[in-house]
DNA sequence: GCGGATCAC
DNA sequence: TATGGTGATCCGC
């Protein structure tokens, strides 16, 4: 491959011998809890020759050439230190060490506890004859989580499945169903809750505890606080867990690794044991140090434990940044965070789906659709809006590229994010890609809307920004639509209709960005999915648990509204969130049943837009809107008049679907 | 501010 | 047949 040729780097690994699996480096045979007596050799062979000449192969090897040029250059680098560069960092480093050591706090008892294998552990308690054989959850394309039978074969999180039926022909798969966990997981944090009130989330399944009080308190060892709150997991949830302890949170958490499964590790607040423990200490184990670092630390430097980042920090000040080089240092000391952290807010929101790889524009075009409103809908309900928007592509060949732009005002709407998403796609194309992603970055410190506080707007269209029309019969909330629907706020550039479908990136046709699902408002209901393996992953990180999030306060006044159809859209945005009419499984229509395939995308097109027109027939015949500034209602009437006649050219069709001719021939306008 | 990369779960 | 999704951070421009 070009540019990819042998960069001997001397570990002994040999790409080109009898064992070519020995030189694909994988994730998958790192030391892991359960992954003991495994046959690693096999499992490395295996991988090998499942991913052997894939696309995704290749571009590993690409990733690990590149790996391997930086190690060359470091490796230079290091040679051409002098004595004196040495001496010069050998003061740094020392300096710095020592006040490392002086900022040593062993006061704090912080206590790490992590669920075994946590989602196969859900799905076996409600599915009891899995009990005992081999299973994952997970997809073919990819396992989140193996249980302990599984993982004898060498089956693990984040291997796909197709490579883990070969390890183990007999696995099970289950797919994967977050709601269970989260459930599993609330019922876990109830129990942390009692020995540490502000206990730190790191994800479903594993949590940071200061323990310190509850020790005194009760005058208690931290090992048998330990062993109490996984007896109290146990009795709560019926699931094992480990527990690391630790003087910080870094130590915890690697000490509760060390006797998985359904174990727990107490190192002692002394600092000689603390050395002791770190001397020994591969650095892999370091939350952190992945399998780059870590590869980077052992080829340049010999770096493997802990202790050795110690007696080569002057070689680490040289040649890495004094943040990088310092947290290096501080691995080798045995130190971490020991202070309860400050509230921490969400910097960024995003999305990204994985799909068969693609240049067709517009099957491209329809997923950037489909992510920029599930995006808007997510921003939405945390009341989020951002200036940074940047798309996300994955090529065919597995290359990953994303492209940013800054903007001058706040954006939070589906619109706002395709409109400028559409614009940064559209300069990479021809592209095929496999992979679509928006990330709203770049918050404004405020939240968005903050139901509340009426902003002009909302109080001008809605009166009253909790009673939203609503189209879906409202299960959460019967109070809201008793009476007619207050607002009914549909922006006409949701209802155009897109002429020329086979270049969607051309630009705008009729308004300023087309669209192609009509948008309906509800409120208080539960969203519907969009796919069947459709994940909405709500990741319970730590800050979802931060005290105080609620009580931001949502200002307009940082908002940058410069007319009158952007200040149509902020009502919009801010009063309410979206339901789209969605496809189900991608195929059938959420809302009359219809099928219609996902290739079928002028039809879709057309089919929303009679779910639209009839909705807004509707509404027409029974609503009266009070207190609506004219202008946005003869928008309104417009939109409706224009729906409607297409409503009307459809039924003639009796609601089938319209011959595929008829969108090419329509393009008359 | 952007883009690539690494890391964790 | 087939290698995920979300969020954070760092570095070098």
């Amino acid at each position: 491959m070009e540019g990819t040729e042998a960069v001997t780097n001397g570990d002994g690994d040999g790409d080109g011998g009898d064992r070519p699996w020995q030189s694909y480096h994988t994730v998958y045979t790192t030391g892991k809890a359960g992954m003991e007596g495994v046959d690693k050799e096999k499992v490395q062979r295996v991988v090998y020759e499942m991913s052997k000449g894939s696309k995704y192969f290749e571009n590993e090897e690409r990733k690990e050439a590149f790996i391997n040029q930086k190690i060359d250059n470091l490796r230079i680098q290091y040679a051409k230190l002098t004595q004196a560069d040495l001496a010069h960092y050998h003061k740094v480093a020392d300096r710095r060490i020592v006040e490392l050591e002086a900022s040593r706090d062993l006061s704090r008892i912080w206590l790490h506890v992590d669920m075994d294998a946590f989602y196969a552990a859900v799905e076996t308690l409600s599915n009891p004859t899995l009990q005992g054989k081999p299973m994952a959850v997970g997809s073919m394309s990819m396992i989140s989580t193996a249980n302990y039978e599984a993982r004898k074969f060498g089956v693990r999180a984040a291997m796909p499945g197709f490579i883990a039926r070969k390890l183990c022909p007999e696995l099970i798969f289950v797919p994967i169903d977050f709601k269970k966990y989260t459930h599993y997981s609330d019922l876990t944090r109830k129990v942390f809750r009692m020995y540490d009130p502000n206990f730190i989330a790191g994800s479903l399944d594993e949590a940071y505890l200061d323990i310190t009080e509850v020790c005194k308190e009760r005058n208690a060892k931290s090992e048998e606080i330990a062993q109490e709150l996984r007896a109290g997991v146990y009795e709560e949830t019926g699931l094992t867990c480990s527990a690391g302890v630790a003087p910080n949170r870094l130590l915890a958490k690697v000490c509760s690794d060390i006797n998985k499964p359904n174990g727990q590790y107490v190192l002692p607040n002394d600092r000689m044991a603390v050395m002791t423990f770190v001397s020994s200490l591969p650095i892999r184990k370091i939350g952190g140090i992945g399998k780059v670092t870590e590869h980077i630390l052992k080829e340049v430097f010999g770096i493997n434990t802990c202790e050795q980042m110690l007696e080569k920090s002057s070689y680490l000040y040289a040649l890495f940044s004094q943040s990088t080089a310092e947290f290096f240092c501080s691995v080798g000391l045995g130190l971490g965070q020991t202070g309860s952290p400050q509230v921490r807010f969400r910097k960024s929101i995003s999305n990204e789906r994985t799909f068969s790889a693609t240049e067709d524009e517009v099957l491209l075009h329809k997923k950037l659709v489909e992510l920029a409103e599930m995006l808007a809908t997510d921003m939405q309900k945390e009341g989020l809006c951002g200036r940074t928007l940047t798309l996300k592509l994955k090529t065919a060949s597995f290359e990953v590229r994303t492209r940013a732009v800054t903007l001058q005002q706040y954006i939070s709407s589906s619109v706002d994010i395709l409109k400028h998403a559409k614009k940064l796609l559209k300069a990479e194309l021809p592209i095929s890609v496999r992979l679509i992603g928006l990330r709203v970055s770049h918050f404004n410190g405020d939240r968005c809307s903050d139901p509340t506080q009426k902003t002009i707007t909302n109080f001008i269209t809605t009166g009253d920004a909790n009673r939203n029309c609503s189209y879906f019969p409202d299960v959460a909330d019967h109070d809201s639509v008793s009476d007619a629907e207050t607002s009914l706020s549909i922006d006409s550039r949701q209802t155009t209709i897109q002429l020329d479908w086979r270049d969607p990136f051309v630009g705008n046709y009729l308004s300023d960005v087309d669209y192609q699902s009509c948008v309906f408002q509800k409120n208080g209901v539960e969203e519907v999915k969009t796919s069947s393996n459709d994940v909405t992953s709500s990741h319970q990180s730590g800050f979802t648990e931060a005290p105080g999030s609620t009580s931001f306060q949502g200002q307009f006044e940082g908002i940058n509204v410069n007319n009158e159809s952007k200040l149509l859209e902020d009502e919009r945005n801010s009063c309410s969130q979206e339901t789209t009419m969605l496809w189900l499984n991608d195929y059938k229509c959420s809302l009359c049943g219809i099928e219609l395939p996902p290739s079928f995308v002028p039809e879709r097109l057309e089919h929303s837009d009679f779910h639209l027109a009839e909705k807004l027939q509707k509404e027409e015949s029974r609503i009266h809107l009070p207190s609506v500034p004219s202008r946005s209602r003869s928008q309104k009437d417009g939109i409706a008049r224009q729906s409607k006649s297409k409503r009307q050219k459809l039924s003639q069709k009796e609601g089938k679907y319209t011959p595929i001719d008829y969108f090419f021939a329509k393009k008359e306008s």
